[in-house]
DNA sequence: TCGGATACCGAAAAATTATTCGGTATGGAT
DNA sequence: ATCCATACCGAATAATTTTTCGGTATCCGA
């Protein structure tokens, strides 16, 4: 568990925000489980452009702020199902929109990205938490 | 200017707005701009729970992104202003819905976040886009 | 001429986050 | 017995972001 060293403004709405959603593959995790891919296994495939590991960590972190839970069930073969909380739930709206304003703008920022790429012209890993269209992570 | 290894994915309406305005202090200064504090230096002292070198490079992030632009008046003394583009407006509701959220949550957000402190009883550097009430950073 | 206010920028260091690599464990199927 | 799928976790490393420290430059007023 990491310590950070510098305390975080947790009065601050937009700083609890982001602590609780705003990691790299989380709103792409809240996606995928509130299409219904609800299993570890099925995340893990869905988001194919990270490890599964990663997957594991921030969906961890989810569970600890109650914005997912889990199901486990007893017996055989393994069985977990993660789902959305209300709290989860509440989240979908706020990502959409955040993920509406950034595809509306996303040409114009692309422009001005351009000079800030990487060296050579690898493919991105994609995100694509389209809670906008249809396709999930892939 | 730091030269990315990872591309990102600029085709993710998320990654897109979290690349523009998901930095730890834009939301800060796109909230005092927007209140009037527009001046370099009234900025830095708006917002002094950070140097004033952070605010100066985030601020020229924003420029980067169109959303802020700088009017710089001739002659002396030196005058500069910036101000949010339309860009910069549309953005304004957003992070209003995201400090909501945070708000509304934050005192549950707290208590699950609580093993995670710091050794010391530091205060924290407040950041307080309050985009809700009216104390703008500080 | 010196000090202060203005506005800005480079680059090292520190802090934080993301990624990789490998490990644990269970039970079913071959 | 061995392999596979399931689900998870520790810890080192790499990548990225934030912070610090110092610097530039202009002009005004004392």
């Amino acid at each position: 568990m990491y310590k950070r060293k510098i305390k975080e403004d947790l009065d601050c709405g937009i700083v609890v925000a982001m602590k609780v959603f705003g990691g790299k593959w989380k709103p792409c995790i809240i996606d995928a489980i509130s299409r219904g891919a609800k299993r570890p296994s099925e995340l893990h495939r869905e988001i194919a452009f990270t490890s599964p590991r990663v997957i594991d960590m921030q969906l961890s972190e989810l569970m600890d702020f109650g914005v997912v839970t889990k199901q486990t069930a007893p017996g055989f073969p393994l069985y977990v199902e993660y789902s959305l909380t209300p709290l989860g739930k509440s989240i979908v709206p706020i990502l959409k929109q955040l993920g509406e304003w950034g595809t509306k703008n996303k040409d114009f920022v692309k422009e001005r990205a351009e000079w800030q790429s990487t060296e050579s012209d690898q493919q991105p890993r994609r995100n694509m938490h389209q809670l906008l269209a249809d396709p999930i992570c892939q």
